[in-house]
DNA sequence: CATGAATCGTTGAAAATGTCAATTATTTGT
DNA sequence: ACAAATAATTGACATTTTCAACGATTCATG
């Protein structure tokens, strides 16, 4: 063992006892990451990545959004939406298909094979999400979403 | 009102309703994005961003923290470290100190400015932090905060 | 106690993301 | 009919992320 460790009062352990530890900021922070970074590892196994997914399961969602709709609703700019679309059309994926009440703008529809896709990442990405609160009861995973879904969505 | 929103059965609102809506990665990822906003746009009052707050933070906690602690502890990559840590430096809100155990390292301490600072920047965060969760009891206030410590500190 | 392997902070470069202003096509409000 | 607003796109620019290399120091092992 180094001298370090064991003259060292407070090591890296110690710092989730710091402010920052009941910091729901920092915790929000850190807990997307970590998520974020488990989510890309598995959707790489399909090529995508947490943003290409979620573009993915709304058009997959048959909810037929519009690149606005999407923008606001993935906090992304819509320049990124753009860069977004090109990736999962030039796949063949997804689909631009011009809304036809307002030719402005493009609304969005997933191809068969982008379903075949989603699906089988969505499996991917349960499966992911059931690891990481594993050690959670089904009724506080879902008191989790709840919450979350409040900070997501203050109406 | 438009005629698109007259007929389309499905509009930004609705999306909510879809996959997404229930996917927690998703979720924990829009709310981090509104609260890391909605922080950072609190702490430019005392030039700060979440990330030199939680490194001012922990500075100022006397965890006497390394540098690679800090990028540990808040997923940075340790060269990111270095130019957070130059800020708060040149601005005199910490100091660097070779750690006498390890000449190799640098221990961060905060000095009486960065105390102060923190502590007014610390009032601001909390009041953020209050604001978000306005529509919340304490208890699911608490019950959120421990539920993200596990996905964050997965040990 | 000498020496090779590992670690800490730092630098710099490359890639990915985020932000913003301008443009065209279309729609809205009056 | 016409001015203002909106959707998508493009391109420029800033910020953030990721990675490899380096000098200084420490560690593990013989």
């Amino acid at each position: 063992m180094s001298r370090r460790e064991k003259t060292r009062q407070t090591g890296q352990e110690s710092l989730r006892d710091s402010v920052l530890g009941g910091d729901l900021i920092f915790l929000l922070a850190r807990a997307n990451a970590l998520t974020l970074a488990a989510a890309n590892a598995v959707l790489a196994q399909h090529g995508l990545k947490a943003r290409s997914y979620s573009v993915l399961a709304l058009a997959a969602d048959d909810a037929r959004p519009t690149q606005r709709e999407l923008a606001e609703f993935l906090r992304l700019d819509p320049s990124q939406v753009v860069a977004l679309v090109d990736g999962l059309e030039k796949r063949q994926l997804i689909e631009r298909r011009t809304d036809p009440a307002d030719r402005r703008a493009n609304v969005l529809v997933a191809t068969d094979a982008g379903r075949d896709l989603f699906a089988q990442a969505q499996e991917s990405a349960r499966a992911v999400e059931l690891g990481l609160l594993a050690t959670v009861t089904p009724e506080d995973h879902e008191r989790l979403a709840e919450l979350l879904r409040l900070l997501a969505f203050p109406d």
